[in-house]
DNA sequence: TCTGGGGTCCTAGGACCC
DNA sequence: TCTGGGGTCCTAGGACCC
């Protein structure tokens, strides 16, 4: 039997763990540039607001009905997370992380009044440590599992709780479920089957998984087993190694000026490369790319990518820097109002199982340990306290920079903002 | 008219997830 | 005027190998 355990409108509930004034009304939590809500409290679902709704487009909601509006604040997310994972690896002897709010438990071996048991004593747990609410659905695959927690969390009788172990239950909910909605099946696939008169979590479980395979791919016939009760996604514990790690932003206002984007795209790059090293991880090669706003297709629209391929995998963000520089330089053209731009390292290998080439010059002396310093410095005092030239100086080019009118402190990673409390 | 079998690697595009 | 960021996997087609 697996569990997930999923933390209920988590970047909202990070923020009311500190906020208790947010309790009770209608929240909100912008993506990066302040531009839609990717997470709403039950309050502001309750009013509409989709996910992924951009912000300008409710503005009258958020008016009339005093929708309290928050920058998103990432510090705090990801510690906040680290908190309630921690005590969810705990509290089963096999736990898998699957985001930044989700966990899968094996709870193999445990009857059904002892899982009840667990399940409660469990929310509550994280409740009383973090201030975090989480739903838990149960079920003998994965795919089932996500199906309990949908409705844990949306039916309020069950208390947060939900074991879909016994079949006549696990039935009624298959029938009610809509496709859509499963594990696996997003927008475009959704069309695709309901075309075909499947438009049931049930009536996907009842198609043959031959034909699903045919017709569709492997992935969905997989879903199929687990719909039926065949368990075929297995926990994996230990994380597979990693295979790209990305850097990419929309800029504050549009930018036409290449100074400016090449200055974007320095900083990225050398955000790049410290996220590499903290991973202890060596990148092949570095893709560049930038491209104009495709909402508005009135404008001239441009959009191109480029890999440059490093002669020997390296970490070191010079090395990252002018990989990327060229490549900006390869794509770049003039006269269009660039939105964003990005750059992503690929080709990863553990920094200890590298292929050394024959024919690339060696690494500058002395480089690991000057990013040693960079990153430590960086780290202590604060991102960008130590960077290149080529990424500019913020109080004179904010152009490209995001915005992010409203963050609220970071209260459990910075020392100065850590929360007072009096008696 | 007839034209093998078994592979790998790379890239682009499509689909999904949170 | 204002529309996020960071990932994964699968498939098809091209190019190549023996």
């Amino acid at each position: 039997m697996f569990a997930l355990v999923d933390c209920n409108n988590f970047y909202v509930s990070c923020e009311r763990a500190f906020n208790p004034a947010l309790e009770g009304r209608p929240v909100i939590v912008l993506s990066n540039n302040d531009g839609c809500a990717v997470a709403r409290s039950n309050e502001a679902k309750a009013l509409g607001i989709g996910m992924g709704a951009p912000l300008f487009q409710i503005r009258d909601i958020v008016k009339r009905h005093d929708v309290a509006v928050l920058s998103s604040n990432y510090a705090l997310y990801g510690d906040m997370s680290a908190r309630v994972m921690s005590i969810l690896s705990e509290a089963a002897p096999a736990a898998e992380v699957y985001s930044i709010d989700e966990a899968f438990l094996d709870l193999r071996g445990m009857d059904r009044a002892r899982r009840e048991a667990f399940g409660q004593e469990l929310r509550a747990r994280v409740r009383r440590w973090t201030g975090i609410p989480v739903s838990i659905g149960v079920a003998p695959t994965k795919t089932l599992a996500k199906m309990a927690n949908h409705y844990a969390k949306k039916t309020p009788a069950l208390e947060g709780v939900l074991d879909l172990e016994d079949l006549r239950w696990r039935e009624r909910a298959l029938h009610k479920f809509p496709v859509g909605e499963v594990w696996g099946v997003g927008r475009r696939l959704n069309k695709r089957l309901e075309a075909m008169g499947i438009r049931t979590a049930a009536q996907l479980r009842d198609a043959h998984p031959k034909m699903i395979r045919q017709n569709f791919n492997v992935t969905l016939e997989r879903t199929v087993r687990e719909l039926g009760g065949q368990s075929v996604i297995a926990l994996e514990e230990a994380a597979a190694a990693r295979q790209s790690i990305a850097v990419t932003r929309t800029f504050g206002e549009k930018v036409t000026e290449y100074a400016a984007v090449s200055e974007a795209v320095a900083t990225f790059a050398a955000r790049a490369a410290e996220k590499l090293r903290r991973q202890n991880l060596l990148a092949g090669a570095v893709l560049a790319f930038i491209q104009t706003n495709r909402h508005t297709p009135q404008d001239a629209q441009y959009a191109r990518s480029i890999t440059v391929t490093l002669p020997e995998a390296r970490d070191d963000s010079y090395t990252v820097l002018t990989a990327a520089r060229e490549g900006l330089d390869a794509i770049w053209r003039d006269g269009f109002r660039y939105q964003k731009a990005g750059v992503m390292l690929l080709g990863l290998v553990g920094a200890r199982q590298f292929q050394r080439s024959l024919f690339a010059s060696p690494p500058v002396a002395g480089s690991a340990q000057l990013m040693g310093v960079i990153d430590h410095l960086n780290q202590r005092m604060g991102r960008g306290a130590v960077r290149f030239g080529a990424e500019g100086v913020a109080a004179q080019s904010g152009q490209w920079r995001m915005r992010q009118e409203r963050r609220s402190p970071a209260y459990t990673t910075r020392w100065s903002e850590l929360p007072c409390v009096a008696a």
